[in-house]
DNA sequence: CGCATTTGACCCGCGC
DNA sequence: GCGCGGGTCAAATGCG
């Protein structure tokens, strides 16, 4: 935070002084007569810097915000592990007193809520008190609310799942479960299924790459592969390997259509703490799936204010969210998509690809572009496209979706290039002030919706947590790059109007992110360097459990 | 030899 | 009930 406002703060005093000088230089070079334009010209130039001056204190108001928040609920998490050290018992209490929408992300697990419980059968119900009285893990979860948080998670902090109490009761036995357990882990998932009409959220990543996988900094062990109908391109099947009993899968599967592209879909929630270069894919999977899940909630209240309109796509300064409700998405898929086959998985997409790049490529133009393919694969497409396309060696481009620099000139395609931030400190007024600019709104997409559309739309999609989360994953995770020194190509930072140049060098704030290696050892993997995350930089709370930073001590289990 | 990958068999859900 | 297709298992195989 320091660094960012003291950086901001040169860029000030440079202002400043640039504008002492000019003046005084000009008196040696004129006489009197000049005095009063001179004066004038001193008075507009002090004005300027008083309401720099004043945007600066703004900023620094608003950091002093976000750290406090931040600390605030860092805070209320420590007590709450404590408290659950202390006193297990009481977990459910300790659950209740604590606001939910500040723990929903927490919610790691496939469980069901207390209520949705009550008519299982006494057996299970056993089972579940046995389950509360293993820790704060098991009181974590939140009902239907499957977010992958995997960096959220420490061992202390398991999602409920029948993998999760087959770990504990077999704690010091097989790393595995048998087989026999294994039926009854799918038995219990399906039991969960049934009494939640969301089954597991996937996150879907599209990526130009040429290599077999995607180097998402996680550890993985294949454990099959199938020819999945539609698709020539065989489907691997991937887990999880950092820890015995993580239950997080992916699949990998080339699109049939560009088989330079490669489609991972991660599904489950990590039950352990995460190399810190697998923070960043978890964090963001973990924010778009939490922006489904909760958008079968929230966005569903867009669809239906958008009478009619399935698709709402919104795009403010180069945030491009195609939110859809899932029955009604399916207009987008592909007769022959493969993904066809999961209607019951609401799946978000995040499409990293590129329509303009080379297939041969192993660029990635954009951090979330426009392809055309995109939303035939998806449930929920999460589209953050630029209207530029920046092509970088080896890895992915963090300049493409909030380009808070001014690559190329300032001009009516522009818009869509970079991020504005007002001056209210409230992220979602934020958001909202910016979608609701008629300039803003002048994008193809939608200019053809009618502004109450756009308001409804609008109103849904900022009101929705998880979306100021994804926002902010998307926000952070760029700024965190742009911090690296690695990735050049954000020259500057806009806010209120103002282009601040380098001035807020997010990445310097969190050295940790910062830190992270843009490539990785395993040359034969894409490594999705845009991918490496800040720690919390929104107010809101849910970002910061995402965002949070993880300790560095699981690096030393990085390996891909 | 240990670990990862491959691959055919099997299980399960879903639609007809 | 049957067939289809996705997903998983586990023995076989490959590799360092």
């Amino acid at each position: 935070m320091e660094a960012a406002l003291g950086k901001s703060g040169e860029v000030v005093k440079e202002e400043k002084t640039q504008k002492r000088v000019e003046p005084s230089r000009d008196e040696q070079g004129h006489k009197e007569g000049n005095f009063l334009y001179k004066d004038t010209e001193f008075e507009s130039a002090k004005a300027e810097m008083g309401e720099v001056r004043e945007e600066n204190h703004k900023l620094r108001m608003r950091l002093d915000q976000i750290l406090g928040d931040y600390q605030t609920l860092q805070m209320q998490f420590d007590n709450i592990v404590k408290q659950e050290t202390k006193e297990p018992t009481n977990i459910a209490h300790t659950q209740e007193a604590i606001d939910e929408s500040e723990l929903i992300c927490l919610s790691l697990g496939r469980r069901t809520s207390s209520e949705q419980r009550k008519d299982q059968n006494p057996k299970k119900l056993k089972e579940d008190q046995g389950e509360h009285d293993e820790g704060l893990a098991l009181r974590l979860d939140s009902s239907a609310f499957e977010c992958n948080a995997g960096p959220r998670t420490e061992n202390s902090l398991k999602p409920i799942s029948p993998e999760n109490n087959l770990e504990v009761n077999n704690e010091a036995g097989e790393s595995w479960p048998s087989h026999r357990v294994l039926k009854t882990m799918r038995k219990e998932d399906d039991e969960v299924s049934e009494q939640s009409p969301v089954k597991k959220a996937r996150v879907s990543v599209r990526v130009r790459c040429d290599t077999p996988t995607m180097n998402d900094g996680c550890q993985w062990r294949k454990y099959g592969q199938k020819i999945a109908k539609g698709n020539p391109c065989p489907r691997a099947y991937y887990r999880c390997t950092v820890a015995p009993n993580c239950p997080v899968r992916k699949q990998v599967q080339r699109c049939a259509e560009d088989m330079a592209i490669l489609i991972t879909t991660y599904e489950g929630t990590h039950n352990h703490q995460l190399p810190i270069s697998a923070t960043a894919m978890a964090s963001t999977t973990s924010a778009a799936a939490s922006m489904l899940l909760s958008g079968s909630s929230t966005s569903r209240i867009a669809s239906t204010s958008l009478a009619g309109t399935t698709t709402s796509s919104t795009t403010f300064r180069g945030l491009n969210f195609y939110l859809s409700d899932n029955m009604n998405s399916k207009q987008y898929y592909l007769p022959n998509s493969s993904m066809l086959s999961a209607p019951s998985h609401p799946t978000i997409t995040l499409d990293l690809t590129s329509t303009s790049s080379s297939s041969s490529s192993s660029h990635f133009n954009n951090f979330f572009s426009n392809s055309p393919l995109a939303p035939r694969y998806s449930s929920t497409n999460l589209n953050f496209s630029s209207l530029e396309s920046n092509p970088l060696p080896i890895s992915w481009s963090s300049s493409g979706v909030l380009n808070y620099g001014t690559q190329v000139p300032y001009n009516k395609n522009q818009v869509g290039n970079s991020l504005n931030f007002g001056s209210k400190p409230n992220q979602e007024n934020m958001i909202r002030s910016f979608m609701q600019n008629p300039i803003l709104s002048s994008s193809p997409p939608q200019q053809n919706l009618p502004t109450d559309t756009i308001a409804a739309a609008t109103k849904a999609i900022t009101s929705d947590p998880s979306f100021q989360s994804a926002l902010a994953t998307a926000l952070t995770s760029i700024i965190g790059s742009s911090g690296s020194g690695t990735v050049g190509r954000n020259p500057g930072f806009q806010i209120g109007g103002k282009n601040f140049g380098k001035s807020l060098n997010f990445g310097e704030t969190f050295p940790i992110i910062s830190s992270f290696p843009l490539t990785t050892t395993n040359g034969n993997k894409c490594s999705p360097s845009y991918l490496n995350m800040s720690p919390p930089s929104a107010s809101n709370s849910m970002s910061t459990t995402f965002l949070q930073p993880l300790p560095p001590h699981s690096a030393d289990k990085v390996s891909t």
